[in-house]
Order: C-alpha cells, then structure tokens, then sequence
DNA sequence: ACTGAAAGAACTACTCG
DNA sequence: CGAGTAGTTCTTTCAGT
C-alpha cells in the first residue's frame, strides 16, 4: 500500500510545522533538488497520506474568544438518531468539529463563540435543541498545544 | 488593533476552504486585481489573523489508526504542576493536542496509536507515569468532521 | 489609504537526458 | 535522479483615484 522511506518522513515533518515551505527550500535543507521533493510532495499528495491544506486562523483575533468543548450523550442511539444529530449539528456555524466518538459520551463538539454570553445563547438556542441530546457536558479552553505528532 | 472589512472576511472564508488558492485566482471570483488580494493577505499573515498554514496529514495512512481522547484530571493542582505536567506531556510524541481546560478534567490529550495494543502501551508506560495524574478517561475516535467556523 | 498596471524574481510542474 | 524550461505565482515599484 504505502511505504515511505526517512526522506519522505522528512519531508511530512518540515511541512506539517509550515506548509508554505518551497520545495526548493526544503531541497536545500535537505540535501535534494527541487524536482525531487516536489515528485516526492506530489506522489504523497495522490496516495491521500497529505489530506489537505488547512489555514490556521486565530479565533480569538476574530473576535471569538471563547473555544468550549462539549460532551453529548444522546438520550436515544439509533442510526436515525445519529444521522439526524449529524445533520443538525452540521448546519451550526459556531461548532468547529464534530467528533463521533466512543464512551461516556456519543459525540464532542469544538464551538466557538464571541464571549460567554454568546455561547450561552448557542447552547440554549442551538445545541440543546438538537434533536435526541441528552446529557451535556461543557469544557472552557483555557490554553491550547498542538504537536506535529508521530509521522512513522 | 485589527479591524476586518467585508473583502477580508471574503478571503478568509475562500482560503479557509480552500489554502492552496492563488492570490490571482482570487482576485478573479472577488473581483480585485491580484496584488489587492496578495497584500490583503500578507496584512492578516503579519497582524497574527492567520496563524500559520499547515499540512493535513492521513494518520491512518501512516499507520496510526486509533486515535483517543484522553481526559486527565491532576491529583495536585498549583502552578509547579501544571508546568510539570505539560512539560513532561510535550516530550511524548503520540501525543497531538495538549488543551488545558476548565470543568471535570483539567487537560484533554489527543494521542494517536498504531493499534489498541500499542495504544495500550503509550497509556500504562507514558500517560499514567505523568507526574500528578489522577483520573483519565478515554473516548475512542470514531469518525470526525471538521467544519470553517465562524469568521465575523 | 487603497487600488490596479507592469515587471522582475521565485516557484511550480513538467520534459528530457 | 538532476538539469533545464515554459507557465504560473509571488513580490515590489509606481502612479492613479
């Protein structure tokens, strides 16, 4: 399927940290000619292991300052139910993600909102109206890491 | 500080979409010429608006399967552990977010595995020898969407 | 202050040896 | 794989509104 060899990992760590890097630059950091990366980019890109290229905003800076995480336990599972929950939530414009996962609780929701009470019109008015939410558990961001995480 | 008008937010939301648009491209659905775009652009990059670009990498692909969220509440809170804490969960390289919240739990991890096996492993050898953990909870990553967000 | 036209530099994307 | 290249995009300069 899909073998990748030290300079492909290379190459997936330098641009997972900025991917506004040339290909020319990177073949200089890396000892390659420009070709050779971009072949290699390009090749990563067709087997699907570069999904995309997302842009890094700062919410806050847009004047969303707060970032809550929400737990939600539906009060009825059912493929329906989940389908429905899926498309309603969908249409939310403050949640960020949708995370379907396994545990205490169905899904986990990243919604962002102007101040607190701001998110409070959006749980009453948005979230908890979704069709079949029970439980809900709310988690304010306080700070955030990320890391490149493990490329092979 | 950093006020937005109509045009921006158009770009935004075109780039946040889509971060491999060319700035002419642009210009051609926005109407503008494309230096207008290009400096747009660059005045957002600089004012911290956009906050970087970054790779969207296929964790199954590189062989990571299981993803898990992990709550971890600290048996002892002050601020020597939570610095603790952080610093010794930036050196564990499964680990993808560190958010530091407010609720049940004090931090969310997100960690990524190869398999439940060796998911098991970064769990018992990494996370529960971090210094002052109490209790954990995971939630397996079933399936997720990640939507633009709000721009203004 | 922001726009668009023009132009040079750099990069992309490809072909060929 | 690297050298070379046509076409594109980036980046700056300059002048107009």
């Amino acid at each position: 399927m899909t073998e990748l060899d030290d300079t492909d990992r290379r190459i997936l760590r330098a641009l997972v940290a900025d991917a506004t890097q040339s290909a020319s630059a990177l073949g200089r950091r890396l000892g390659l000619s420009q070709p050779a990366v971009w072949r290699r980019i390009r090749r990563l890109r067709s087997e699907g292991v570069i999904a995309g290229q997302r842009l890094d905003l700062d919410r806050e800076r847009l004047g969303f300052g707060v970032t809550v995480f929400l737990g939600v336990k539906l009060a009825t599972k059912g493929r329906v139910s989940l389908d429905d929950f899926e498309r309603a939530v969908s249409a939310i414009p403050e949640v960020q993600t949708v995370e379907h996962i396994l545990g205490l609780f169905d899904y986990r929701l990243r919604v962002v909102a102007r101040d607190i009470a701001d998110f409070e019109r959006v749980l009453r008015r948005r979230i908890m109206t979704l069709p079949g939410v029970g439980d809900v558990e709310a988690n304010v961001l306080l700070s955030e890491e990320r890391r490149p995480g493990p490329i092979g």
